[in-house]
DNA sequence: CTGTTAGCGCATTCAC
DNA sequence: GTGAATGCGCTAACAG
């Protein structure tokens, strides 16, 4: 391997001087900043980027820790993650935790001893890796779900108005009773969502009956069991809000399968988008998050983080935005 | 920072047991393996990643070259090589090529200078990046598509058996006029399917005219344009293969834009299987791959080269699979 | 089986 | 503005 010394020899300089022109400080003669450049390009030389990190007790790497790249939601942040960390020189490592409180632990473990320069986390209910890095005082940005107990840059949308946006929706549509899925009661946005649910019932003075509630697992399955459930009730739901994406595909399956339509036999809103929304028939309505903005915001907060770890940590929340398709048609008299 | 130093000191033995214990060897004594996991836990000690990767001159890195995170084709095999990795203790590393060349070779800069231990790519046409790697001997697996002059591992699917199973589909179905939307000329894959599409024809003695087919850019945008240019024709086709996901949906974008309907008004295959295919109405006609099994095909290669890198390379080539829906049904007379 | 020693390649003092 | 020297933390020789 060549080495900044063969570099040095080779222009006739000190391995000092090379470092220098490479990392391009500033102070140094063009004349040999030249020279050195020459002998680069006819050694072929390249850095070794392992080296430097050990020197400077750091990497150019951010880890994004999330339940699943498979689920759309975190797809999409990924990539605006990913598009900041380029323009930024950093690499992003990808760490599925499947909601798995020990797979988040052992990536924070991993990110400690890497020393990856910062991390993104969408925490698990325990959060177990969250307070480990906390500790440590790793650059970190909470993205989707805040922590209680821990102090860090936050990226949120604002579940609970957006919820009652897609519930008020409903309401306005002539609908009465209408029923919820949201997701384990131990996550902020699960619960955020539920309170935008009983908030727009409350300001239409529709009485909050918590029979018409399920607690699912924000996963396809445990949406298609709430569903099955809740059509199971003496007297079903006329409309159904769902808290997140895959919940809702789960209960869209549920009705599938049993022959029933929406809006027809139910009237139904999603939280967040779902690509191809607009292609299934009848097309479904959601309260669309942000969610490429969101792992963009959530690198551009990592990268001042990075620059000031003093600063006071702070939170942005972004909007959502309701999507008013066909599944959440006015009801016919 | 705690180091192998402050624990030695603690335990009473030299660093080099430390580190004997910590990497597992053997050949330690019980009593002082004992003693240095003690002092591990009271120090709290965490080994130093760096330090070890540049002694070791290598990483625990895999780096995974694809165009887009964003199509779920790539996302399901990221998922797949991820798991791998993690089994492996190896992280991954997502890097978003956007069929760019020049991306992909900065990439493949950043896999060398950072000495990743191997890296998984999805070769962009020129595959700059790809022939940088296979010269400096990384070890590298090359996916969903070939690329002459380059030795490689390489797992592929079965694209021109594919195409031409679900091009029979459709001729089976009773159509003759049937078109065809596949990617660039450079591509491999895109030929390899149009080449099934042809031999389908072939097979059933249909002419082949190449006004029905059409090279777009295996984006959504260009399967919307083809179709547009599809149903331009003076007879337009009753039929339609189209030989990617994206494509498949800008396809189905124009029909649902121009008010019509498959299969009634043109019958569709396409290849690459979507998730929802199932919820779309009409359901989706797909030659599905198995993106999962791909990624994690990759990473079982990539683990074996890595462990044996004289080895010869080896091809794997999976079979595709047609997942019969609605968009394909039989031509009414 | 254990300890001593050296050096991976670089960035950064500190002199000059 | 430049060079010599040092050490980041670890593992692998080698000697004992």
């Amino acid at each position: 391997m060549t080495t900044i010394y063969d570099v040095a020899r080779r222009s006739g300089v000190s391995p000092a001087t090379v470092s220098r022109v490479l990392s391009g400080r500033r102070n140094v003669d063009p004349e040999l900043s030249e020279k050195v450049r020459a002998a680069v390009a006819e050694l072929g030389y390249r850095p070794n980027g392992v080296a430097r990190n050990l020197r400077k007790a750091s990497t150019n790497l951010w880890a994004v820790v999330i339940s699943d790249i498979e689920n759309p939601f975190f797809t999409s942040l990924v990539r605006g993650l990913e598009d900041v960390a380029q323009t930024e020189g950093y690499h992003v490592v990808l760490c599925n935790s499947d909601e798995d409180p020990a797979k988040e632990a052992a990536y924070a473990s991993a990110v400690l001893t890497e020393q990856m320069a910062g991390v993104v986390v969408s925490p698990t209910s325990t959060a177990e890796g969250v307070l480990q890095l906390a500790e440590a005082k790793t650059p970190m940005v909470l993205i989707d779900r805040r922590v209680d107990g821990v102090e860090a840059d936050t990226v949120l949308v604002d579940n609970e108005h957006g919820a009652a946006e897609g519930v008020k929706h409903l309401i306005d549509g002539g609908y009465e009773r209408i029923a919820c899925i949201t997701g384990p009661r131990r996550v902020s946005t699960a619960m955020d969502r539920l309170a935008g649910y009983r908030s727009a019932l409350r300001a239409a003075g529709i009485p909050y009956d918590k029979d018409l509630v399920r607690h699912a697992d924000f996963r396809e399955a445990g949406g298609f069991a709430a569903m099955e459930s809740l059509l199971e009730l003496p007297e079903p739901p006329e409309a159904l809000f769902v808290s997140n994406n895959l919940m809702t595909v789960g209960a869209l399956e549920c009705l599938a399968k049993r022959g029933l339509r929406a809006p027809d036999d139910i009237a139904l809103v999603g939280f967040d988008d779902i690509p191809w929304a607009d292609l299934v028939v009848p097309s479904l309505t959601t309260v669309a998050q942000p969610t490429y903005e969101l792992g963009r915001t959530a690198g551009l907060l990592l990268k001042d983080r990075i620059a000031a770890p003093g600063r006071p940590p702070s939170t942005v929340t972004l909007r959502t935005e309701l999507h008013v398709r066909a599944t959440s048609a006015p009801k016919q008299k």
